[in-house]
DNA sequence: TCTTGACCTTCCAGTCACTGGAACCCCTAT
DNA sequence: ATAGGGGTTCCAGTGACTGGAAGGTCAAGA
């Protein structure tokens, strides 16, 4: 199976599977004209990588789920504190995001829109700070 | 005015400002020996753009907000769209980041995590894709 | 057989918004 | 004189790709 095909089948662009091998997430062999040969267990990695970085995982944390996920004997509290930690910068991430959403909805509520120079958004962010509760 | 005092003042790091002079953000005059001095409109510039990047608008928006910030003719319009184009994306980026987090939790919540192998975290990642409602 | 077009390869540069660090200058107090 | 705590510039690195150039490979059609 060619990268394309590769691509097809996982979601994921070349590019990025390109970049996957340079940094040593997955090591396809190759063929005699040199184009890469995605088996089985690529495949898998790859659609195991696509999953995890959809969850937001970072590469770092990609690299040592997928070998925990290749280590037979692995203990599934390792994989649990790493995902707890993510969960829970996922969780302060969605915080910030609200705190901000709030503050900005009420600003946009508050302006007119129209073509006069009066604004609120603008006296807002002068004046506002973002409260994060 | 110093820089590490507008610093202090902005809450902004001294290299940030820096930054933000080097991509014409802010134009602070410089004294004899070299050293930046922050009068009051760069320092409202700067306090400005420290709330706007706590709102989570890119520099390009914090250029143009600030563009509009000092044209006393402006209309409320265009920065309205500004905002509201933003807004946009911050929604966009919670429903993506509550998907995460709602997939994950259960992933989390499923998983033991103790010393046996078996792990719903992993099998989940291989399973699963994020539910984008 | 030649050509066309769709593949594939590598490598380099750019993205965004900083951040760290080196090497050096300036100012004040002891 | 020296020590320290400012300040300056410039260069490189971050994360996770992404775009693009320059060129090799392959199958199908004229």
């Amino acid at each position: 199976m060619n990268i394309s095909d590769a691509a097809t089948q996982t979601g994921l662009p070349a590019k990025t599977i390109r970049y996957y091998e340079d940094i040593g997430l997955v090591t396809p062999t190759r063929n005699t004209n040199g184009y890469r040969v995605f088996g089985e267990t690529e495949l898998h990695k790859l659609t195991f990588l696509a999953r995890a970085r959809a969850l937001g995982f970072s590469i770092e944390d990609c690299r040592t789920l997928l070998a925990l996920y290749e280590d037979q004997s692995r203990a599934s509290s390792d994989v649990k504190r790493i995902a707890r930690t993510h969960l829970d910068e996922i969780e302060a991430k969605i915080a910030d995001l609200i705190a901000m959403r709030d503050t900005l909805s009420h600003l946009v509520q508050a302006c007119a829109g129209d073509d006069r120079p009066d604004c609120p958004i603008l006296k807002g962010i002068e004046a506002t700070s973002v409260r994060k509760d």
